[in-house]
RNA sequence: GGACGGUUAGCUCAGUUGGGAGAGCACCGCCCUUACAAGGCGGGGGUCACUGGUUCAAGCCCAGUACCGUCCACCA
């Protein structure tokens, strides 16, 4: 084994080995186990948020199958309609085309061409990853199979009147040409102004000022509203105004929805450019009048001089042209929402078009009482307080896109545009009579992506189909995801599921927190602040990565500072820290909270401790190939140090087990860290070092020490394969024939059990007291500058009959780590030589300060231990002084206070003791 | 406007039912001790944002304040 842990010799040959052997598949026994990976899209990249998730959801994978249960993890990508379709868009103008110069077919084809060949990127990095999914499920969401179930679900759906088809203002991207739900709309608030303009009454006896943000859109005005509670403007409801420019008439209105104070009082209504304006006007039967195209230009309908004009070059045209007719009062900056396409950043437009909707309402009761009953559990559980928040004032679900790439809504339309729906043109034409020679053209739309993720966990189990997985897979146990689709995806899912199954698509959610950069931004490629994790696996050169990061950006601007930064943060570029290294941060980073600062340091912290198991294995390795470790028989006897890190490995097991019920993945890592390097290497490969190397020891107390050690990590590698399944791959591989395993590999092993044989409190306790007698002489060392190679000769005084027989039994043990050449017991009446001690509970342990420690330096250590048992003495005393304290708290923290108490005073005592012979030296 | 988070060591974060403030990194000192310098041993460092309350006892429970953040809705 190489001196240093190097993941690139290991990952990629370990991966293949476990794919080959199909070891990813359910294994058809025990309890099911399932994972459905929220499907990432098609055009991706591995980011940050993934490979974090996707540790998450491995890490169980892999527990719940070394468990024995019938463990999988559904994959797959989703087509993510918009997305891909801009992508493959974008090659195209690089050729100077567009999709309509290839028409719908070809361009369609084209994607799937693209996908063919592009499509596998993420999936490919998941495999960098480590992730073991079951591939050879692996779906698409317009696979044959899904795009049945769509349909399927579509005609149901339609057929229960859930599904319909309606003419309303929709949320418009101009830029795609595309209707896009109301979750698809980013409102961000930005710099703007407010218009004031006199709109004359049509008699002549006045006129109205009304206050816009967008005056463009008086093309279209049909009304003009006020309080009807209006002092000001009671008198002129129902007169009329001449709309400046067309010279329109319309009505002025009284409707609750004004507010008085905001602006002048008085609104101009624009139903057909404003959710609104659009209510309004259906409560007053007002016109809706239409000014935009589909690429929110000026349509015909507007005035000659307007017509084709963009609506923001169309804005300036119209206030100039009011301001010149004297009707302009006054431009006042504001503040406002603006609301823009989340794929295109274009500002979205109001826009009167026919859509279908999904109507949720009966859908969403089932969905929201699966959550309130706890059937379904959020976790961490106030999560559900913002899907309620949703599923209470949900809207209907606007699914059509037009778009080209994705599944066509399944509905036909004859020449007098009436519409038949059904899974096929033939299926329509058997069910409505439809005579071979009616011509029927299919809805040009496709559905929004979402309705088909929304049936990812029983379409891929092969519904409408009844198949044995649909039974097993569904519910699956716990759904991993960002709480950013809790709205997209979770609720939709679990409305579509109770629907066509019955059952609840999942039992747990766990919602994972949010990966930002090391100071709390979001990563983005303007921020130039994105990590790549497979950057952070394989390494890369500065330059790489400040080219990376600066390439293909929207504002070229800022590449230069982007440059800048990387440069000054990174001065060597990235280490290459491995896969384990990595998948072990994020564990331990996945505490409750919901934003996670994503810290260097701690991935690298975590590939030394990668670096530091492997040595651990080397270490042991090198002690027990070639030799006895007793898989074969023969004597064994166990130190004390073997009982102990045996006992300790339980508690850590538990604590690991414990952990991951709760998905406190932080809790588990930090659990498996600490026994592993603090316990493991720290104290027990110590100790197993007087064992192994004393000519003194027996066969048998060597025999039991290698077995100890290859079985110990053995168990420990089995214990942390789910987060870091390389290395203990790797190591596994060579351990395991140590302990006499046959196994294939470590990813197919049973998870370690809790052996109560080996829970030893009495052994515990008693290295407990091992350790506190060697750091008490090391802390001696360390602060009176004594080599730790200079061996020391310490007194023992007012050994209890306990300390002896623990000294017997550790004596091995205390020479080599304190490094001592002699301990012996002083009588009970002998104050020995002027000393600096240590305490082990009532035993001193002292070491005689002839030609070795100053006497100042002496004064001074004890004198700070001194102050700060005195400061808990002082606390502790003050309490129990408290006669409150006293008659009111339970008996047994007062027991411990005063336990405490007395411990802190014979403490004070030695250590006075002390000074006063040192002192008077 | 509504809802939900956060504020603990220089930095990133834990802190389970209230009962002697923790980890990693960084820092200081000593050490290349035959697994590991990506290491070992020892050490320093915190008015737990603020105010008040409940309690014998509050980082933790309650009320309020300040600052930071997220989501939803939205006034033209």
């Amino acid at each position: 084994m190489d001196k240093t842990f190097n993941p690139q010799a290991i990952e990629q040959k370990r991966y293949q080995a476990w794919e080959d052997k199909g070891y990813f598949k359910a294994s058809g026994h025990g309890d099911p186990y399932c994972i459905l990976l929220p499907p990432p899209n098609v055009t991706g990249s591995l980011h940050m948020g993934h490979a974090f998730q996707h540790t998450i959801m491995d890490a169980l994978i892999r527990y719940h199958r070394m468990k024995g249960d019938n463990t999988l993890w559904q994959c797959g990508t989703d087509h993510a309609g918009i997305a891909t379709q801009m992508v493959v868009e974008r090659q195209l103008n690089a050729e100077n085309k567009t999709r309509h110069d290839l028409g719908r077919d070809a361009f369609v084809d084209k994607i799937w061409e693209w996908k063919d060949h592009s499509g596998g990127t993420i999936t490919r990095q998941m495999r960098r990853l480590g992730t073991s999914p079951d591939w050879e499920r692996e779906a698409f969401t317009m696979d044959d199979d899904l795009s049945d179930a769509v349909r399927e679900v579509f005609v149901q759906l339609h057929e229960e009147g859930l599904i319909y088809r309606g003419k309303r203002l929709v949320n418009w991207d101009p830029v795609l040409h595309t209707a896009v739900s109301d979750l698809e709309v980013v409102n961000e608030e930005e710099n703007g102004h407010m218009w004031h303009m006199r709109y004359p009454l049509a008699d002549g006896s006045g006129e109205l000022i009304v206050a816009t943000t967008r005056p463009e859109t008086m093309l279209g005005d049909t009304a003009v509203a006020v309080h009807p509670e209006d002092e000001r403007y009671k008198a002129m409801i129902g007169k009329e105004i001449k709309l400046p420019i067309t010279g329109r008439l319309i009505p002025i209105v009284a409707d609750d929805y004004v507010d008085q104070d905001f602006g002048t009082g008085c609104v101009k209504i624009t139903p057909a450019h404003d959710f609104n304006d659009y209510d309004l006007g259906k409560r007053h039967n007002l016109e809706m009048i239409n000014v935009f195209t589909a690429d929110a230009k000026i349509n015909d309908v507007a005035p000659k001089k307007y017509q084709g004009m963009d609506r923001f070059d169309a804005r300036k045209v119209i206030v100039e042209d009011l301001e010149s007719a004297g009707l302009l009062v006054k431009i006042e900056d504001h503040k406002l929402k603006v609301p823009r396409g989340d794929r295109t950043g274009a500002v979205i437009e109001p826009y009167l078009t026919n859509q279908w909707y999904v109507a949720v309402e009966s859908l969403a009761k089932p969905a929201i009482e699966a959550v309130e009953s706890g059937e379904i559990r959020f976790v961490p559980e106030n999560w559900n307080k913002t899907y309620y928040q949703w599923m209470y004032n949900i809207q209907d679900w606007c699914i059509s896109r037009q778009l080209w790439w994705g599944h066509r809504i399944p509905a036909w339309y004859d020449d007098n545009e009436n519409v038949y729906v059904g899974r096929t043109e033939t299926e329509v034409r058997e069910k409505h009579n439809l005579a071979d020679d009616v011509s029927l053209r299919q809805d040009e739309d496709v559905l929004d992506t979402w309705f088909s993720s929304a049936l990812w966990p029983f379409a891929t189990m092969g519904w409408p189909k009844e198949t044995p997985e649909l039974e097993t897979f569904v519910p699956s146990s716990v759904l991993v995801t960002g709480f950013d689709i809790i709205f997209f995806w979770v609720a939709r899912m679990i409305m579509m599921t109770k629907k066509f199954t019955g059952k609840i698509p999942f039992k747990d959610i766990y919602i994972t927190g949010l990966i930002r950069d090391e100071q709390g931004n979001k990563m983005s490629k303007s921020k130039g602040n994105v990590l790549d994790p497979i950057d952070l696996i394989d390494g890369i050169e500065l330059d790489t990565l400040v080219d990376k990061r600066t390439k293909g950006m929207m504002q070229p601007q800022l590449a230069e500072k982007i440059a800048k930064r990387t440069r000054k943060q990174f001065p060597e570029g990235i280490d290459a820290y491995g896969t384990d290294a990595l998948r072990f941060t994020f564990a331990a980073m996945a505490s409750t909270s919901r934003d996670i600062n994503f810290d260097m340091g701690r991935v690298e912290g975590y590939r030394n401790f990668c670096n530091k198991l492997w040595n651990a294995s080397r270490f042991v390795l090198m002690n027990t190939e070639e030799h006895d470790t007793g898989k074969d028989g023969g004597k064994m006897t166990l130190s004390l140090a073997d009982k102990w890190i045996w006992a300790r490995f339980q508690h850590t097991l538990a604590e690991f087990e414990h952990a991951l019920k709760d998905y406190r993945f932080d809790i588990a890592a930090q659990a498996v860290y600490e026994f592993t390097w603090n316990q493991f290497c720290d104290w027990y490969l110590e100790l197993s070092k007087p064992v192994l190397n004393s000519d003194a020891s027996t066969d048998a107390q060597k025999r039991g020490t290698r077995h100890t050690l290859v079985n110990v990590l053995e168990s420990l590698l089995r214990l942390m394969h789910p987060f870091m399944p390389y290395i203990t791959e790797e190591i596994w591989q060579r351990v395991a024939p140590l302990c006499g395993k046959q196994g294939e590999s470590i990813m197919v092993e049973a998870f370690p059990e809790i052996d109560a044989t080996k829970q030893d409190e009495q052994v515990l306790a008693d290295i407990e007291w091992v350790k506190s007698f060697i750091v008490g002489i090391r802390n001696i060392r360390g602060e009176m500058d004594i080599s730790p190679n200079k061996p020391l000769s310490v007194l023992l005084k007012n050994a209890s009959e306990k300390d002896k027989a623990r000294l017997a039994l550790s004596e091995g043990f205390l020479a080599k780590l304190a490094k001592l050449e002699a301990i012996d017991l002083l009588d009970a009446n002998d104050k020995g030589p002027a000393s600096a001690t240590a305490l082990v509970g009532d035993m001193e342990i002292m070491i005689p300060m002839a030609g070795l420690i100053d006497k100042d330096a002496e004064l001074a250590r004890i004198a700070k231990s001194l102050e700060k048992i005195e400061k808990d003495y002082a606390r502790t005393e003050g309490k129990l002084s408290n006669d409150n304290f006293v008659s009111k708290a339970p008996e047994a923290v007062i027991a411990k206070e005063k336990e405490k108490l007395e411990d802190f005073k014979r403490q004070i005592d030695k250590l006075k003791e002390q000074k006063d012979t040192i002192e008077n030296l």
